[in-house]
DNA sequence: GGTAGGTTTTTGATTGATCAAATTCGGGGA
DNA sequence: TCCCCGAATTTGATCAATCAAAAACCTACC
C-alpha cells in the first residue's frame, strides 16, 4: 500500500512541506518560505507553490513547527467555575472574542483551571516548560497577586485584563506590566449624567462588594457626577448602598433607597440592577452594568463594556511580546464604556 | 556562553531526555520509558531516573512527543457566542468541568470558533490533519448535523453532549454515535410531579421554541404526569404554552396561563421562569430548568442537569475512543436531572 | 562449560518544519 | 567575454521525543 512513497500525492498520507514541494516542483524550503516568507520568493514561484498547497490541502504541523521554533501559537486562559449568573456573561464574551480573534492570527486559546494561587503557578511552569502555550492572558485580578511576578521572571509574555491593584507595583518587580481595563468610572459617569439629563436628582447607587477595586471604582464616577450636579455629600450618603452582588440584594438596597427618596439607580451590575427594576416597579428609572442579554431582553439601559477591543488589545499586547518587542510598559489602556438607552431610562415624571 | 554543550546539566538550557539520561548515568530510552512503560525498568534504574527528572524539573516536550506519536492530548471544543444570559451558563460549566477533569487525564483543552457549519468542517481539517487534537467534544447540536458524518468518515474520535435529532440516524453513515444528553422529560415530570404533590392541579407548562427537540422533551414529562394525573387534554391544551426563551416571555406566558387558570408552572428553562415568577407574584409556584446561579439567587425551584456526570462521561467515551476501542456505539447514556427544591414551590393556598 | 531464552538497556532511524549556510541563477560593469 | 554581486532557491543539520530492532546481560538447564 505504501510502497509508492515518491512525491506525488500520496492518497493515505497526509500531505508534508515535502510532499507540497515535490507537487510544485520546488524543495521544502521553498515551501516552507512561501508560508513564512512570502517576499523572498519570485512571484511565479509563489503562486505555483500556493496553488500546490492549496489543493492538496496541506495544513502544516504545528508540532513540528514548534519543535524548531519553539513557539505553540497557542494562548492560555484559566477557566473558572461559574460565579455570577448574569455578570459572568462578561467574561465569556471576552474569551470568545479573544478566540475568534486569535485565529485570525494563527494562535489558539488553550484553557487551564487552578482553583489556587499555588495551583496556577503550578500550570504555568507546566505549560511554559514544555513550550506548550506561548503567552498567558490573565482576567482575574486580585490583591497580592504573584502570578505577575512569576512570569515576569520566567520571561513569559503576558497580558491583564483588569488595573492592578492599588499597592502590587511592588510586588512587580520588573516594573509595571501591561493591562488593560474598563474604567468603570466613567460609565457610571455617564448613566448618572444621562439620569440627571431625564430630570432626576435623587439618584441612588447600587454598588457591590467584592474583591473592593472594581466596585468603589464604579461608585466613583456616581459620586463625581452628582458631586458635579451639586447633590451635598450628606445626601450622596443616604443615596449610596453596597452590597454582595446578586437580583436579591438589589431588589433590598432598592427599596430601601426608594425609602430614602430615590426615583433613579444606578447599579454596578446587571444583577443588581434586575433586582432594582423588579423592586421599583415601572416608576423608578435604572441603568445596569455590563450590557448582558438579559439587559437587553428585560429592556434596561446598561453600560455596555468594549470587552472586543479589550481582548483584542490584550491579544495585540502578547503577540508583540512574542515578536520581541518586550518593552510593553507604558501601553496600559483604560477603555470607555458605552450606555445603552433602553426602555428603563425612565423620565422623572 | 553555549560552548559547553556536553551532556552534563548545563545551566541555561531546559533539560531534555537525553539530559536527564546522562544524569542518571543510562540512555534516553530508558529515560521515556521511565515515563511511559515503568514496568520495563528494574526498580533500581527506575528509581534513579525518575530521581534525575525529579530534581532536573524535567517536563516532557509535548511538540516533540506528538510528532512521534501523533497524539496531541488535546481536546477541542467549539465556545460559541453567548446567546442567552441565564441558560448560557449551561454549557460554561460543563465546560469548565471537561476542562478539570480532562488535566486530570493528562489531557488539554483547546478552544475554537466557526459561525457556519462549513467553517467548522474547515476547523475540523486544520485541527486533524496537522494531529493538533485528538478528539472532539460537540455539545450543540441541530438538524441535519453534517459534522458526526465529517468526523466518523475522518477516523476522529469524539462525543457529543445531546441526543441525535430524529431522522439524523440516515445521515450518520456508520451507524449511530456516542452520544450523553439529560433526560428533560424526567426532569420536567418530577417537577410537575412536586407540584401536584402539594396540592396544585392547574399545572401550567411554559416552553420554549429553539431547534425543536430539547423544548419537546421537556413538555413531554409535564404532559405525561398531567396525563397521569388525570387532567384531561383539553384542560392541558390551555395550560400549555410555547415561545421564545427569555425572561420577558416567560411573564407574558405567566400571565396568559394564570388567566387560564393556572396556579403553578414548570418550566422550560430558568429565564422563563425568572420571567413567570416576576409576573405571577408570591401566590404561584414555579419550577424552572437548569438550576442557574439565578435560580438560586431567587430562590427559584429548578430542575438540575448533573454536567458533571455528563461531562465526565464526554471525556470517558472520546479517551476510549482515543485508546483503540472506536466501537463505541450503544454506550449511550440518558441522565435523570435532579429537582433542586426552593422557595417558589409554594403549596397550593 | 556452553547455550537457549528471557529480561533489561542501548543504538539507529524517524517524525515535519525551519534555520543557517551553500549553491545556482541573472544582470551589469570592466 | 569574463567576473562580481545580489536575489532566488536548495542542501544539510537540528529541534526532542519515541518506535523498532539490536545488543548486552542474566539465569538456568543440559
Amino acid at each position: 500500500m505504501d510502497q509508492d512513497t515518491t512525491h506525488s500525492a500520496v492518497p493515505g498520507h497526509r500531505p508534508t512541506v515535502s510532499s507540497v514541494a515535490a507537487m510544485a516542483g520546488v524543495s521544502r524550503q521553498t515551501v516552507s518560505n512561501a508560508l513564512n516568507n512570502p517576499e523572498r520568493l519570485q512571484p511565479e514561484t509563489l503562486k505555483r507553490v500556493l496553488a500546490a498547497i492549496d489543493d492538496s490541502g496541506y495544513v502544516r504541523s504545528a508540532a513540528a513547527r514548534q519543535m524548531r521554533t519553539a513557539r505553540s501559537s497557542v494562548l492560555a486562559y484559566r477557566l473558572d467555575p461559574i460565579r455570577d449568573g448574569i455578570g459572568g456573561i462578561v467574561l465569556d464574551t471576552f474569551l470568545h472574542t479573544l478566540s475568534a480573534q486569535a485565529e485570525g492570527q494563527g494562535y489558539r486559546v488553550m484553557l487551564y483551571t487552578a482553583d489556587s494561587d499555588e495551583a496556577e503557578l503550578r500550570q504555568f511552569a507546566a505549560l511554559t516548560q514544555t513550550r506548550a502555550v506561548d503567552a498567558f492572558v490573565l482576567v482575574d485580578t486580585h490583591r497580592d497577586d504573584q502570578r505577575y511576578r512569576w512570569l515576569s521572571e520566567n520571561g513569559v509574555p503576558y497580558a491583564v485584563f483588569g488595573r492592578p491593584w492599588p499597592g502590587d507595583e511592588e510586588t512587580d518587580d520588573d516594573g509595571a506590566h501591561a493591562w488593560i481595563d474598563i474604567d468603570g468610572s466613567a460609565g457610571t459617569a455617564a448613566a448618572t449624567a444621562h439620569l440627571l439629563e431625564l430630570g432626576h436628582r435623587n439618584i441612588g447607587f447600587i454598588g457591590y462588594l467584592h474583591d473592593g477595586a472594581t466596585g468603589d471604582d464604579r461608585r466613583r464616577g456616581w459620586e463625581a457626577s452628582m458631586a458635579g450636579a451639586g447633590v451635598p455629600p450628606r445626601q450622596r450618603r443616604a443615596l449610596d448602598s453596597s452590597q454582595r452582588d446578586g437580583i436579591l440584594e438589589g431588589a433590598d438596597a432598592a427599596r430601601r433607597l426608594l425609602d430614602a427618596g430615590a426615583t433613579a439607580f444606578v447599579c454596578a451590575s446587571d444583577s443588581l440592577a434586575v433586582g432594582a427594576l423588579s423592586a421599583a416597579g415601572p416608576e423608578a428609572a435604572v441603568v445596569g452594568f455590563d450590557d448582558s442579554p438579559t439587559a437587553a431582553a428585560l429592556g434596561l439601559s446598561s453600560v455596555r463594556q468594549p470587552l472586543e477591543e479589550a481582548a483584542g488589545w490584550a491579544l495585540g499586547s502578547v503577540l508583540a511580546q512574542i515578536d520581541g518587542a518586550h518593552s510593553t510598559s507604558g501601553t496600559s489602556r483604560l477603555l470607555v464604556p458605552q450606555l445603552v438607552v433602553r426602555a428603563s431610562s425612565r423620565p422623572l415624571s
